[in-house]
DNA sequence: TTGAAAGCGATACCAA
DNA sequence: TTGGTATCGCTTTCAA
């Protein structure tokens, strides 16, 4: 035994399997810069030495190793997102369109979600920090002094999506929860309905809610005749359908004149309408139930739900371009971008 | 102006605003390798000595770069998953679950979408890889060469998701696609439904949905008296609604003794229930519905599907176990964890 | 057009 | 218990 090993320059040592750039510039007879070279600027080399070392990039299999790379470049090529949650597909078209206009332009998207939680988020957020992303996105607006801190000291591009903060961190992509709520409320007060009630999920869970029920709020004491209705689902309720059907019932309870419901989510609007069903109630004759987010199955299957439609994949999308544009050292012409919505009128309201 | 730049020991020149580990050590007065100690084994350091570095820690802001720790440690804390697609909430809960207990262990998600299509996966893969992730999750099992070579030389951990591949890469977490297309069709049959057709989206879009259109023929060719019948939406459409209610009537102009459908999922099942109604066919009696998947509204809103459950979050927690134990380089027990499927019987079927 | 040397921010290994 | 030194894989800067 005792083999000799065969001294491919110093490069006996490694364990890992992972070829590398000197492995290459080897094989290419060539230095590991000019390696480096061909893979970033390749005009800058003759093209006779750049066949050479593609083929040797290519012979080996050679995979740029980006964490090394970025420890002098100063950019990881990643981007971290913060989500609220990826349940009820609410943002899964938004990470979706995120990802896919990021990879377009060689970055990868870290993801987590914080479940609506500051607290979780200002924790998630120093571990994702760790790797040094290039730029942040982060569907909540309602951050913790830690998080902020730690933002402020990171010094990368933060967009937020899918509201507009009064006062962004950096920049945001996205609409007024506030105005589509009172779109909707409006849009029923002229549909002739005349007790419309807000029905949301457990109380403070989420801000966007809250806005939408200002917003709803806010058209009703301007041109209604009796005080805001909102219901909020019992901290024991959890599942967003669940809270619906709970929501309708409450509401009848308190208020039996109560003609029509504007949901803070389709799912929740699905639960008030089976709850509905139920008691033998017509949506909308006896009772209509408006949704929110025209999630996928909004105008099929019979249920015809009237909601508001918001343009997630394109919130990813922009965003994307936004965060792309900045890293890039640009000013954008907008730090905010509205997207808007709108209202989708069908049979349940 | 002019100020002189205080002296902070050749910290002078750097341009960045990240605090480096130098400087915690140059203010707790120790060297660079004591922080690092306490960082990752504090009780190799004296209390004294730990308080003092980790108070500096506060004080600056002081964040790990975990990718510069990575080149020696050859650990990214970096997991890369590769998802069909993130719509129609099928792998939301699996990512969810995931990240979860990944971050749980100090390891973040790099999430891409392959949009069902190997080519993308292997495209997606090579520049998941130069990010050196330390284990890959991928919800695909149809991989092009290419992709099977690349995972081969990257030497990691591979966990294939939502099937139990006969030849899996690595290791894998799921049920069999197959079974559930028996149990769900021998459950119908069971029923008291003679005719049932199966439904499934666009042609070869996905292994799973092959597996279980085959597990409908085998139960079919065993216990019935006529041969499988199989629809696939035309290419043209694009929708997994749409393709249910296309599929729908295509199953009753081919076959007009059809009296039950078992779609490829519940989006599909919806857009065949919703088509049953706008032609005013009852849904058991005329013809029965039954989905698959059992999305959070299936069991509401009148819909009342009758579905096959799959554990998605499970799957992504045990996904993430099994990584972790080895990436750990534990030989877990299992390479395959079956976690099962479950009929659903409600009233649609 | 190509290369040599010096880091980037952290950890491993071996000393003190 | 603590520190010095040599890397990790790549890019930058400056020369040739």
């Amino acid at each position: 035994m005792a083999t000799p090993l065969s001294p491919t320059t110093k490069g006996a040592k490694a364990r890992t399997n992972w070829v590398t750039m000197e492995d290459v510039a080897i094989r290419a007879q060539v230095s590991k810069i000019t390696v480096s070279r061909v893979l970033r600027a390749p005009e800058k080399v003759r093209a006779e030495t750049r066949e050479r070392v593609l083929a040797a990039v290519r012979d080996l299999g050679y995979v740029p190793d980006d964490a090394a790379g970025a420890l002098t470049t100063r950019s990881s090529k990643i981007v971290a997102a913060l989500i609220s949650t990826l349940e009820g597909s609410t943002f899964a078209s938004t990470v979706d369109g995120l990802s896919r206009n990021l990879r377009a332009a060689g970055y990868q998207l870290l993801l987590a979600t914080t479940d609506y939680s500051p607290e979780r988020e200002a924790e998630i957020l120093s571990m994702l920090l760790r790797q040094r992303p290039d730029g942040l996105v982060m569907t909540s607006s309602h951050h913790t002094a830690d998080a902020l801190a730690l933002l402020k000291r990171a010094q990368i591009p933060v967009v937020e999506l899918w509201e507009l903060p009064p006062k962004p961190i950096d920049s945001s992509v996205g609409f007024s929860n506030f105005g589509a709520g009172k779109a909707m409320t409006g849009f029923l007060l002229d549909r002739g309905y005349r007790r419309p009630a807000f029905i949301g999920p457990r109380a403070g869970i989420d801000g966007r809610v809250k806005s939408r029920s200002e917003g709803y709020a806010a058209v009703v004491s301007e041109r209604a005749a009796f005080p805001p209705r909102i219901i909020t689902a019992p901290e024991a309720v959890t599942s967003l359908t669940d809270g619906g059907a709970s929501g309708l019932v409450t509401a009848l309870e308190r208020w039996p004149d109560t003609d029509c419901v504007f949901c803070s989510s389709d799912s929740v609007a699905l639960g008030a309408i089976s709850e509905a069903r139920r008691r033998n109630l017509r949506v909308p004759e006896d009772i209509a139930v408006a949704g929110y987010g025209d999630f996928d199955l909004a105008g099929n299957s019979g249920l015809e739900l009237t909601t508001v439609r918001i343009a997630g994949t394109e919130i990813g999308e922009r965003a994307a371009e936004l965060i792309l544009q900045r890293m890039q050292g640009e000013r954008p012409q907008h730090k905010s971008i509205d997207v808007g919505f709108e209202v989708v009128p069908r049979a349940s309201a």
